[in-house]
DNA sequence: TAGTTACCGAGACCGGTAGTCTCGTCAAGA
DNA sequence: TCTTGACGAGACTACCGGTCTCGGTAACTA
């Protein structure tokens, strides 16, 4: 028949304060347990709730633990557009730090990668948030370039793999800064420290000298 | 008493065709699944041993993997020291991107880093196999930066992590290429793409005028 | 040759996990 | 009141890392 009519939902609805408990106690227990794996069971218990009621509205353990974190670092770290290149990538690497670094999402993102090296459904997740971040900074790579503030023959996806390739690295691994002087420095090393502060900088010997200072 | 004295070995002894059949049935299982777990079941059973003959010899199976990946590609990336920062670089990126591009070592490493994100024990091995990489490139930023051709106030931490960052960032995730431009490519990004093929860039620092010549 | 020692393959076993399935219950609409 | 589907609870399967035990066997010693 014509059962493109969709049937009008009967029965018990969905139980939206048990997807908030369900997303807060992963959050939760991402945050605390560094890098120490969360199991389903410890969240649906955490959350009062039964793990099928978890399965019936995420397919699996790392989407959920995605969406907990997603839900709420998501505008953490806007896409400045200032009219500068240096100055939009000195403000993108700042918020990015900073986000990366006050709880609970440091401790949560690291377990969440743990998470997602075994598990393949949440590496896809992963990897399509990544993507989107790298495709702001792309935007903004661009925006620069067109404004003749980026040489036309910079590889682009060099550039972002550089920010993004050292942001990771050190997030993970953990063994060197990453505040807002790193920040500063990141953006100056990947656009040219040579003329950093302000004006083209071409005729590579000449600006040199004038802005090494700061 | 004078227990010092070594007991002379009794016994039957270690079985070294165990040994490698080990190793290469750990190696083989690597490469073949390119990111699915290997477990230590499939490895005594590939190699035809006992479970126990692996943790009699190995304390976990993270030592297991990185000995049968370290056992054959230790030395695919020398330390070059040719008196040029830029020519040293560019080998050592070549270098390191050709030995994690041909097999076996491109998968095996791949399930190796997404072994030790869940063993603990495993990612203090990584890590300081990693170390002493970022310790070679160290040494050749600051021989470089003795003879003048990095200026004093670059971050020479910064640097490391941009690289191997980078090299990271791209060999995990595989969205990106890693052949010898890309070697080109992000040396003349982290020394300077102005002047890069010749003749000194800057007139800030004297000396770099006698040597990047090449 | 006989005895001792320690490695060998095999596999049972333990604790823990992801995901499925079932049960009796409960809320929302017909 | 009856149907529907979500709910909490937890049993269950399948898998894995690591430990333990077993009978057998190679290498060395006396």
């Amino acid at each position: 028949m014509n059962s493109k009519e969709p049937r009008p939902h009967t029965g018990r609805r969905r139980n939206e304060a048990a997807r908030r408990a369900i997303l807060d106690a992963a959050l939760g227990l991402l945050a605390d347990a560094d890098g120490a794996p969360v199991s389903v069971e410890t969240i649906a218990r955490a959350a009062g709730v039964g793990k099928q009621t978890l399965y019936r509205w995420w397919p699996s353990k790392g989407a959920v633990l995605l969406d907990a974190l997603t839900d709420r670092a998501a505008q953490d770290v806007p896409v400045p557009d200032t009219g500068s290149l240096r100055r939009d990538l000195r403000a993108l690497a700042t918020a990015t730090f900073r986000a990366s670094q006050r709880p609970p999402a440091a401790p949560a993102l690291r377990t969440l990668v743990r998470e997602a090296a075994r598990d393949p459904h949440l590496a896809d997740l992963l990897r399509t948030f990544t993507e989107s971040r790298r495709a702001d900074l792309r935007r903004i790579l661009q925006r620069g370039r067109d404004r003749g503030e980026l040489p036309a023959d910079r590889d682009v996806e060099l550039l972002i793999d550089q920010f993004y390739g050292f942001f990771w690295y050190r997030f993970l691994l953990g063994h060197g800064p990453l505040d807002t002087p790193t920040a500063e420095r990141i953006t100056d090393s990947l656009l040219g420290w040579a003329g950093a502060a302000e004006g083209p900088q071409e005729s590579s010997t000449a600006a040199t000298a004038s802005i090494s200072t700061s």
